[in-house]
DNA sequence: GTCCTCCAGGAAAACGTTTTGCTACCGTAC
DNA sequence: GTACGGTAGCAAAACGTTTTCCTGGAGGAC
């Protein structure tokens, strides 16, 4: 039971390192090296008895030295707004499990989307030798642009962040056609005007080219009126939705398509603030399926966003370049967004 | 405009090192070094050169060098069950930027709770160098229980943790005081018959201690029928719940304590189920203020775990120790869990 | 002129690995 | 006896910093 544990190392006591395994085991650092990286053959024997002292010593390799010497840390970073929002923590679990294999570790930078603190964390990820970066932050800075090129390690971009650089990855959600499979799914289901709460910057937006491309392959015109600005919050949408209600009884919508899961939640609020009931006075559909989407009453019928798989398929484009397996130019990996129904549309 | 930026280093291109930048400067590396780290006076005329040629080589210290010889990483480590739980994120949250403005990384690990990989862990840190470890992960093993003393490096618990090496600190909430408040809420609200879902192992947990205490207080029996064990989740909450409901009338619970937030929501669904409203056939009160509290309906009353603050604090705990600012005993820092009080009770 | 002090700064030894040559030895074939 | 090939292992040079001692010289006191 109590056998004799490796003895435990003090704060600065020195550790044990190679060369005194090596001596104990009267062999050279040269020997013990390659019997722990298998990269040149040593006889049995000897293998046998490093290992023996290995053991008995309770030696574990430095892996700073080990860094240094070799340029790679065995470590990646991922750079997002905010961990606190499920959606990174999500993606980051994913990126996490998918490297861990490999023997990647992952160092986690909050930007709070401020510039400096990104452009910050990209020369700390520089200057602690991360073997590669995934970039979540949403907005595209100038050191990022030349950024991920020039920091001289594997990147990949996460979301719309369209950096030129030829030697960029970028994987992506499938936005559009998940916003046109939304709308679709309201239109089957007998909606006749349906509005849209947008992002705050919603030109150009794949979510929004979903709905309009759905809208007119249905054959129904895309109105101005039915069209208003969120900002991604509750009480954004909850506003956004009270504007849409006020309109004249003939032109209010009879089913919203929000930008992200949080306006949808809060346009359920204004609905029920107005006495409606959704989905049969007004059907409502989501983006993201964050937890509260199943939390809300009634449930928010929603477009998944695959933060988790997101976060992993950017591991495996980073863990293909790190690995030398990958050098070519840049690839774009799209993921689906299945529409996810339940009972607010 | 276009002001020719240090030359981006290409991937395995050599990096301008600080003796390039010491030959350059016409003086020796020791002298770089002490420009920059400001651990000796240099005349005022060299500082000035050596900054110009840094500037002009875009030279950057290399921090695993650095790290080699320091033996210091400015890195720490928290290992967490899953940072996909909202709890955990925040916690990490308020870890990173408690240790951010002293310049640490954050390194994250998600263990699952599985053993195995807690210790797999905490070896990993080791070797990495390391700083300082929070071990947010719940459970005591072997490793761990030797484990952060054994690290040799400084250690902060969360939560339960009960290590009794006397230099690892401590933060908890204090749940206690939190149960009791929601428990005398619920009272003084004229509840009569105050229910309970506990976790999966109640057996003197603090929030259990809580309620029975202020049971007592307000003389009230503590009575083995209204606990009942829940399992942390909103569908173990429901079906706790149910098994409330499923008692005579009248000695059916008018008010129930929940563990945590989910089992609350759970908790709530089932009153829904039997037609019961919240909280004037049953009030529900839970415990953590997750986000979803508030998107439940009705908004949830509960207690609030300060999963922000407790990262924080363990940060600042951790810093005092790696700075060496503090050597002494382990400490203890228990924070207040607030009652917060919305429309579920 | 000698001694002492102060100021600026340099040389070189760490830190703990990995990796590139090289060597010593043994057997075997000519 | 010489040449050759193969095996097992070693010495030493990296990797890029920090840090501990030194040193060379200027100024002042005696």
């Amino acid at each position: 039971m109590s056998e004799t544990r490796p003895p435990a190392p003090g704060p600065d006591e020195p550790r044990v390192t190679l060369v005194q395994v090596a001596k104990l085991a009267g062999v050279s650092p040269t020997t013990v090296s390659h019997v722990l990286s298998g990269k040149r053959w040593v006889a049995e024997a000897t293998q046998e008895t490093v290992r023996e002292v290995i053991r008995q010593l309770g030696y574990r390799p430095n892996n700073v030295a080990r860094s240094l010497r070799t340029r790679r840390s065995r470590m990646v970073a991922v750079v997002v707004p905010d961990i606190t929002n499920p959606f990174y923590a999500v993606l980051t679990r994913g990126l996490a499990d998918a490297v861990d294999g490999a023997g990647y570790g992952s160092y986690v930078c909050n930007t709070d989307g401020v510039p400096e603190r990104e452009d910050a964390f990209l020369a700390d990820v520089r200057d602690r030798g991360v073997d590669g970066v995934v970039m979540a932050a949403g907005d595209v800075t100038a050191e990022l642009r030349t950024g991920p090129a020039g920091l001289g390690i594997p990147a990949v971009c996460v979301g719309g962040a369209l950096d030129d650089d030829p030697h960029v990855d970028l994987v992506t959600p499938d936005d559009g056609v998940g916003s046109h499979a939304a709308v679709s799914h309201l239109i089957r289901r007998g909606a006749r005007r349906i509005g849209m709460i947008e992002g705050p910057e919603a030109t150009g937006s794949a979510r929004d080219e979903g709905y309009r491309r759905a809208l007119r392959e249905h054959g129904f015109a895309v109105e101005p009126e039915l069209m208003v600005r969120g900002d991604w919050t509750r009480p954004g949408g909850r506003a956004a939705m009270h504007r849409l209600l006020a309109l004249p009884a003939e032109r209010r919508p009879d089913a919203v398509f929000c930008a992200n899961d949080l306006t949808a939640i809060g346009a359920i609020d204004a609905a029920h603030e107005r006495d409606l009931t959704v989905p049969d006075d007004v059907a409502i559909v989501g983006f993201d399926d964050v937890d509260a989407a199943t939390i809300v009453n009634p449930p928010l019928t929603t477009v998944r966003n695959p933060a988790y798989q997101t976060g992993q398929s950017a591991g495996e484009l980073l863990l293909s370049r790190m690995t030398g397996e990958y050098t070519g130019e840049g690839r774009t990996i799209v993921l689906p967004c299945p529409l996810v129904v339940r009972r607010s549309a």
